[in-house]
DNA sequence: TTGTAGGCGTTATCAA
DNA sequence: TTGATAACGCCTACAA
């Protein structure tokens, strides 16, 4: 592999002057710039980006660790954070579980964006003390790090405020895993607008954002002699196994139960009916948190962490 | 942050017995190793990745390659790659577009797998000059440089011959993009089935892979006087949207129309009927190639490139 | 068993 | 406008 020296040589120059020519710098002759260009591109120099990290502290990358490739609701989210990121020339890398925090003890990267629950904070401290952080998944402010959040309590008590005028009588919570902050949130939300209208008792499954657990609870319910009227599951993809097998024990959405989620993944829009649910804009977000993180990156003004927005879509699996 | 140097000194060795006790190498006395390593843990030294690579060429990171994070076979190739990786202490970096290329060329990565077409030739044998690629998108063999990829051809070859014994008269085929390489040999493999039985005219409509194309075709097939009995599509998620769209057209599957496609995604297990698919098996491949880059890597055996299996669900969407 | 020193490929300081 | 040289943090002969 052809280094600096190499192209130093080729081109008749010394390594430091090679190394303004390749960098642009406006210290170098023309011509001499151009015979390094050329010697460059005949070898098919590289720059060593390893090499250029040891002395510069600069990657180019930015990572986003995620808590797995899985989840529909990322592929927005990434591909709205790269398409802003190339803009600036910088590269994303995508990575999740321990080797995100790997990456991030390495520092292999000059920003992070996290949506991982499973990551610790002292590992996000740590890298935080020299290079910024936004994450998206837990309240976590501090010096280089930032925090955009989906408004989860807000949000559904909005919603669940609307719902409650159709004057259903037994609602039900199918939650996320019951440590998640999202999911806290949301019941959070739930709960306080019931509250408000006098309902107290909110039967609540516990479920871990799944299609398959949605199935399962779903198949809990038909059994139940009591079932609730309307079903509010913590994420689409639950209440898209839900509604499965209510359907498959001949429970029929809407017209015998309600069922909403949270997100507005692409599945609810293929499924009959459509999954009412609040609908996340996660391509937004995305963008927004790149260009937060371009400008955490520059360093050059104040810079203002925004939320993502939500709507809600009550057509569909809502009687 | 703390440099093995700090450790060194707050030890009261010199770097290279510094160097030595945190490597567990075998020649260090066991009381000094116990004082570096307790510097180390007081220090929260963490060796800085960048250097050592400089010095030993490695990273410890496979990058994964993909065209886009939207696709939902992803997340099985990726989610198995990530488990078998770990288990070797190799951190899983995943990448798209121009971020892709750029990584190959700086080498940030041990090795890579590539599953993405818009990535060059050039840049893959360029990298590959020094480290191993596995491409599962494209025939490219060489030196360090392996291909495993879906038996498109044979495995709609097969299916369709079983198709082809229901009588169906006419037959369409919605494509990929017309240019990508597992497109044209599910078609070859489309193509040979039906010549077989004497079947030569196939209406052909040409897709992208997306929902979103399938159900512009779907309403395109909906006007048509002449419509075909069966149509097989190059990927579940066109025939997800040609169902969809087919259904709002009054026109049922499989009662007026029977549907097939191909990869086995979550999706169509989610519609109504299932989709009747090739599957293929992308978790079990995942694993497969994660081990054969595992074994390059070592460099210990020749390594044997493996072809990921598919299975066939005729139940569903096929009258 | 420990220490000295050279080098990986760059960039950047300073002198020429 | 160019060149010599010292870092960046780590590993590893080789010497002690």
């Amino acid at each position: 592999m052809a280094t600096i020296k190499d192209v130093a040589k080729k081109a008749n120059v010394s390594i430091s002057t090679a190394s303004y020519a390749l960098n642009n710098k406006p210290n170098v002759a023309k011509e001499t710039k151009e015979r390094v260009l050329k010697a460059a591109r005949e070898l098919g120099y590289r720059p060593n980006i390893i090499a250029r990290r040891l002395k510069t502290n600069k990657t180019g990358n930015v990572g986003v660790f995620i808590y797995g490739f899985g989840g529909p609701i990322f592929s927005d989210l990434l591909e709205a954070i790269h398409i802003e990121l190339l803009k600036e020339d910088l590269n994303l890398i995508v990575s999740t579980g321990k080797s995100s925090t790997k990456m991030l003890q390495e520092k292999l990267i000059d920003a992070a964006i996290i949506f991982d629950a499973f990551m610790e904070d002292d590992d996000i401290i740590r890298f935080a003390k020299e290079r910024p952080v936004i994450t998206l998944d837990r309240k976590l402010v501090g010096k280089n790090s930032y925090s955009s959040r989906v408004k989860n309590e807000e949000l559904v008590y909005g919603f669940i405020k609307e719902i409650t005028k159709k004057g259903f009588k037994k609602y039900a919570y199918l939650s996320g895993p019951k440590d998640n902050l999202d999911n806290i949130d949301r019941y959070r939300g739930y709960q306080k607008a019931l509250l408000e209208v006098g309902i107290e008792n909110i039967s609540k499954f516990e479920g871990d954002y799944t299609v398959e657990k949605g199935y399962l609870i779903g198949e809990e319910i038909a059994k139940l002699k009591e079932k609730p009227e309307f079903i509010f599951c913590a994420n689409d993809e639950m209440a898209v196994g839900l509604i499965r097998a209510l359907k498959n024990n001949k429970i029929y959405v809407p017209h015998d139960i309600s069922v909403a989620g949270f997100d507005g993944i692409e599945l609810g829009l293929y499924i009959n009916p459509q999954l009412s649910t609040i609908k996340i804009d996660y391509k937004g977000w995305g963008k927004k948190i790149a260009k937060n993180i371009i400008d955490l990156l520059k360093k050059t003004t104040k810079v203002t962490i925004t939320n993502p927005e939500g709507y809600f879509n009550y057509k569909g699996t809502i009687k």
